[in-house]
DNA sequence: TATTGTTATACTCTATAACTATA
DNA sequence: TATAGTTATAGAGTATAACAATA
């Protein structure tokens, strides 16, 4: 009989799951880092990524994108404001929502965030060849599929 | 001349990196959820394993193997010791120093903590067939051989 | 009465640096 | 004087709920 080993013969070594923790936690960091010396935070960089794609949003519904809560969102957008990425104007329609859109800073920022983004992935999957980066993206995109999370929630964008 | 997608055809997909910090930080965030089921913290339970591994050490030592302060480690173990789970004691060679060691509870706490552990994995890891977490165990120990982190630090022990 | 944004309050974490006791 | 542990203090970040304006 067989018993020991058993299990060890299929499926992934034992701290698998640990080390995606542990990667994914360190792309993090270094992202943010990247963010940083732009100026912004990971969670300011956050919203200028939501709002370049879905312009208008009000606040509560910024606050549900980035997975956070409404009261959280004045500080943020106070800050963006101040910095001249973001505009906040009281809706026509229904004077209590704020219509949130990017000012020309925000959309120029922007541009530059996805530079940011591009040379961050080249940094963190260089120890991947192209095929190994593939592969790594199919893995990660069934796992996500699998798993539910908020569209532009968590990763970097916590602290 | 073939210009615009040319990039795009080798190495993964634009968001690979991201995917690889939410999909991580998603994994992380569940194990927290099964260890503060057994009434831990990830930090607590992040100090169990280290001295599960190495007993004997100091809180300063610890500190070390888990990425933080000395200052922290007091209220850390003072709670480990309150639970029953770890011992402190003061050195008889150097007097300065605490010994810390894991408690017949914290023995048993440890081998629940490596049951959790194990359901998790097989948890998060659900979605993928053996062959391609095995594929997937391989990446991930590449990239964390080409990055350099505590052994013990980071992942969901930091909240 | 319900909802949006705002503010206020209290609470948790954390870092930093004093402090003590040993060496 | 240097080091391990402790304590104190102050600061950042957060959640929660009260609040004012609008619907």
């Amino acid at each position: 009989m067989t018993s020991t080993p058993e299990r060890a013969r299929r499926g992934a070594p034992p701290r698998t799951a640990f080390l995606l923790a542990q990667v994914g936690a360190e792309a993090a960091d270094r992202f943010a880092e990247r963010v940083a010396a732009l100026g912004l935070t990971p969670r300011e960089a956050g919203a200028i990524r939501v709002l370049g794609r879905r312009q208008g949003l009000s606040q509560r519904e910024l606050a549900e994108q980035l997975g956070t809560v409404p009261s959280r969102l004045v500080a943020l957008v106070d800050e963006l404001e101040a910095k001249g990425f973001v505009v906040r104007e009281r809706s026509e329609g229904d004077r209590r929502n704020n219509v949130l859109t990017l000012a020309p800073d925000g959309e120029r920022m922007l541009a530059r965030l996805r530079e940011v983004a591009e040379a961050h992935q080249g940094d963190v999957l260089s120890p991947l060849d192209d095929d190994e980066q593939v592969a790594l993206a199919a893995l990660l995109a069934k796992l996500a599929a699998a798993s539910s999370f908020p569209p532009d929630g968590h990763p970097g964008f916590r602290r």
